[in-house]
DNA sequence: GTCTATAGTTCGATAGAC
DNA sequence: GTCTATCGAACTATAGAC
């Protein structure tokens, strides 16, 4: 479809295979069988391995946080933005990623779970490069919503709310086994109030000092 | 110093290149030479690589559960707990482990981070093995507190605080960084009040169903 | 209980034909 | 741009001496 067709058959490929089984746990071999192309053809296009997890993170932050400058910006256009309008902004992204099971942003959504919780150097310089910038224009925004909210509590409370994304993003079964079937991790809205009306709280609170 | 010293050096060493590079990053070989034993060594004891990594877990889990139910166990013995001295008593073990540099329960703090938010068939059993009992005690005591508070409600905000304390207990200098320096990894206390403060914030608010 | 040595496999990457 | 074939290194696990 593309002029390369062969790149977004291996991007697509190696997605899959470094959610499930991590960067180490995934193999070039295991990439291009996915892929059905040979293992050097891999190797053409991207290189390395390394340079070929980069450019995987690459392609769905881009259109990620793309799509959340957006929103942001145009919610900051108008006046009296509400903090909940804000966190819907900011949530939604992130699950309807995690549930797209035809486009497979669903495995990039483990794979993001994954690296963003990672310490290892690689993660840890790949969030810092696609994931603080955007990152600092939503602490702004949250401290341009609750006055007077001090640079740790934004912060701290931004990366409150990161964790609750990550966990509530991916499909594990998690909430389904622990609630006996009561939960379901299919509802997008269910999922969404509940991470809306938990945030709001929590950052209001910080704010009120108690 | 123990009956059998080898184990619990090898048990250190394989905690800290498992923290610090995953599963399938570490080899065998990085863990001896930490050890400072022969690879062997490390088959004799514990068999595969597999088994040797469930006992890293199986040692510190056992530790923070038992401490955990202790603490649950106390709070229930005494009547009108208050919401924030349960979730205070769910923080602390985290963030204390995440900043005991000196007994290595910090390579733990992000070996377990890193666990729990992995996808792969060894994380998740690994998870729903040592962490889903603690979990429903928790769930049942937050329920006791908040009375009305539905089971998904309940499990779900659980779970809101569960991630919340995964981005919180392992030092990745996150918050520092974006705080431009306002925000200190290394104050266990200004972490732990706001983690309580969002968290019970949350909590209540999804109880009142908004 | 701890070691050396090594068997057998799989890995990332490359050379070179088409 | 895509393939087959293969190199050299690293891996898990085991055999067997002490």
């Amino acid at each position: 479809m593309a002029k390369e067709p062969g790149k977004s058959v291996i991007l697509d490929a190696a997605e899959k295979v470094f959610a499930l089984k991590g960067f180490d746990g995934s193999s070039m071999r295991m990439i291009a069988g996915e892929a059905e192309v040979a293992q050097a053809l891999i190797h053409y296009h991207f290189d390395t391995k390394e340079k070929l997890f980069e450019d995987v993170v690459a392609r769905r932050s881009g259109a990620i946080n793309s799509a959340r400058e957006k929103s942001l910006a145009m919610l900051r256009a108008g006046d009296a933005v509400s903090l909940e309008a804000l966190l819907e902004a900011f949530f939604r992204p992130n699950l309807e990623l995690g549930h797209d099971t035809k486009g497979g942003g669903h495995y990039y959504a483990r794979l993001l779970a994954t690296t963003a919780s990672a310490n290892d150097e690689r993660s840890v310089a790949l969030t810092r490069k696609y994931y603080d910038p955007i990152a600092r224009l939503y602490v702004a925004a949250i401290q341009d919503i609750l006055i007077g909210l001090s640079d740790q509590d934004a912060v701290w409370g931004y990366l409150f709310a990161v964790g609750i994304a990550l966990t509530s993003m991916s499909k594990t079964g998690r909430a389904a086994g622990l609630s006996d079937g009561k939960c379901n991790d299919d509802d997008i809205e269910e999922i969404l109030i509940r991470n809306v009306t938990f945030a709001a709280a929590g950052l209001r609170a910080l704010g009120q000092g108690k």
